[in-house]
DNA sequence: TGGCCATTTGTGAACGGTAACAGTTTCGGG
DNA sequence: CCCGAAACTGTTACCGTTCACAAATGGCCA
């Protein structure tokens, strides 16, 4: 009965000699690659280039190995790749806890393109943006071994921040507006040109000048959407009104829509985003002034559903989701070279102006007598 | 020449003889535990108590260690600590690949509640919700030894994939309706009510009925609130009309709303959302029908912004934010007991009746003519 | 047939922590 | 003063992967 040779597993390594591996409590041990490597018949070594599609296996051994990952649901270990390789294969983004339009849809763009080029995305929020802030969150995500960071950084703390980030992790910041100076790339939309996109659409209509709700006076996003329509302005020699602010949301728009609605001489507003052009609606609505034929207003953004406010909105494009993508390949690209080797270049993206029902001639104007 | 006992540096262990630790390319090695444990004169064991806060260690012993943590500036590698313990302190977050504003708002509250309870938290978005996609994100969150998973789940498809997640992967779903037999615990808002609550509203005001335009069909959320309304409509005696269906946008509502704007019949809508209303209020403007003089609208959600629509939205409030606090509590509440001691309860959320301008009695009735 | 090089495979030692156990103090009490 | 328990500290062996190097295999040509 008992054959000749007991044939105990034929196995070239003697793995048996290994002691059991001990389960801990509470979680069954997965298989190992030592599991597929006696199922196959080969060392862990061979396993490793297997999956990592090293060149040199032959393929008969590349299929023995594949089929015994297969028939043993082989996944493995990133803990312990993370820690032989010093690489994570996460990316971590910092974000600011808020719900504001722009940063959420970022997160997709980022997180998809992230997939696609096999990692996955972890997020650090910061409630407020500040220095001490952004540093944990960076600390954090550097605990974790992330390889990169993508921060939505739109304002200076950020960036300033992360220059204090420990060294060989690469960053790359998404929004803001570059101050030039900046140590890492940085992709940004072209804040100021919008603004002069709306401001000189306005202009172009008729209108004698063009108010202006600005955002936080502290955000340079906001600054450059203030220069690009003070500018346009100038150079076309209008009358430059005094500049009214507050946060991004409609409760700003209508607390300074309803000082401007009181001035009969305000025929166009350019709002630095759409949220607040929300609210300069509701207060000129409240306040008798109809939209677009007495006053003309325009947002900036193009929120989802901005084409559906009474009146549809005039506004300028930007892409989040696709900003969101460029970060993540720019961020990508300075991690495939040597630190230091590339320059932060950063990239501009182009808004674009999105003309709706909201802005027409001013009234009294030939055109819109027509 | 060679002295007999060559004093290798008096050192208690003989650190000496292993290897320089190899730096890798392009990453330099940081201070590791036993660069600390040298330092302090102790063993690398003694440094894992001091900062696991073991309580069996001396005073002396570990300010001592603690000195020398900051003074090189240690921080513990992440990844050795989950390839020794199993545990990553990572959660999965699934999210769904759209600009809605809930799930968004949601992954603030999660993050800042897991931030608190020393996790990090790291997200896989599917584009669309089906079973083979959410598998996927199951297995690449899976493959990141995170800890736990909270699913941002509307839909069935979503749960009924996480039942095939790998063991001991405990899951938490937050969002959709319960259907009563999932097989994990689940935070959600209570639809039902909330629909209730503002069919009850509009009627209460004098309306003979109230028309609905829901969410898609195949959103257990939406249908939750169909029912919700349909219910209340049968037990009032009043009529039910016809439910029209979109997506959970302003341009559906702006499809729907034409069509209700033009039946003299219609005076109170009730929408499945806070956009589809804004689309609403699109059409019936269009259509010359004045909010809330001849019709009532109301929404679902209380976005930020709603109350600067035109006119201010009355909506149903759900708090996400909250939400996404009480499934990260939740998550980590199962997790702490053995699997399956809990039995999968859930945690139902009270939507609250926001009433603003939008709804007002019928024309004509005794009410509105005050 | 033998030798040399290229290809393929295996061995042992990291990576940086934690777990288990063993050894060394310290201290109170008989 | 000695003994045992409690408190503290050190030693060794893992966790599951990759890396560096060594060994075996195979092909080709002299």
């Amino acid at each position: 009965m008992a054959t000749p040779e007991p044939a105990p597993d034929h196995d070239p390594v003697a793995y048996q000699r290994l002691p059991a591996l001990r389960p801990r409590p509470g979680k069954e041990r997965g298989t190992v690659m030592r599991d597929v490597a006696k199922l196959a018949g080969v060392s862990h070594q061979t396993v490793s280039r297997v999956i990592n599609e090293h060149p040199n296996v032959r393929a008969e051994t590349r299929e023995r190995v594949l089929a015994a990952m297969r028939s043993l649901n082989y996944r493995r270990n990133l803990a312990a790749r993370t820690l032989a390789t010093r690489e994570s294969h996460t990316l971590g983004i910092i974000g600011f806890e808020t719900t504001l339009f722009g940063p959420e849809s970022m997160l997709y763009g980022i997180e998809s393109a992230a997939r696609a080029a096999g990692y996955l995305v972890s997020v650090a929020t910061v409630r407020e943006l500040t220095h001490r802030t952004v540093l944990e969150a960076v600390d954090r995500l550097a605990q974790h071994d992330v390889d990169g960071i993508i921060a939505i950084a739109p304002k200076p703390a950020v960036t300033t921040a992360l220059t204090h980030a420990p060294g060989g992790l690469i960053c790359v910041a998404v929004g803001g507006s570059g101050a030039g100076s900046d140590p890492f790339p940085r992709v940004r939309v072209d804040n100021d040109t919008g603004a002069r996109l709306v401001t000189r659409h306005l202009l172009d209509l008729g209108h004698a000048t063009v108010h202006h709700v600005a955002g936080p006076p502290d955000w340079p996003e906001a600054q450059s959407r203030v220069d690009g329509w003070r500018e346009t302005l100038y150079e076309a020699g209008a009358v430059v009104p005094a500049v009214s602010a507050g946060w991004w949301d409609a409760a700003a728009g209508y607390e300074q829509g309803r000082r401007l609605a009181a001035d009969p001489d305000v025929t166009a507003i350019f709002c630095a985003n759409d949220r607040i052009a929300l609210g300069v609606l509701r207060a000129l609505h409240e306040a008798g002034r109809r939209v677009p034929d007495e006053v003309s207003v325009a947002g900036f953004d193009d929120m989802p559903d901005s084409g559906y406010f009474l009146p549809p909105l005039t506004t300028v494009h930007q892409d989040f989701a696709e900003m969101g993508r460029r970060a993540l390949a720019l961020l990508l690209r300075h991690m495939g070279r040597a630190d230091g080797e590339t320059p932060p270049e950063d990239v501009v993206v182009a808004p674009r102006l999105i003309t709706r029902a909201s802005s027409a001639p001013p009234p009294g104007s030939r055109r819109s007598r027509q």
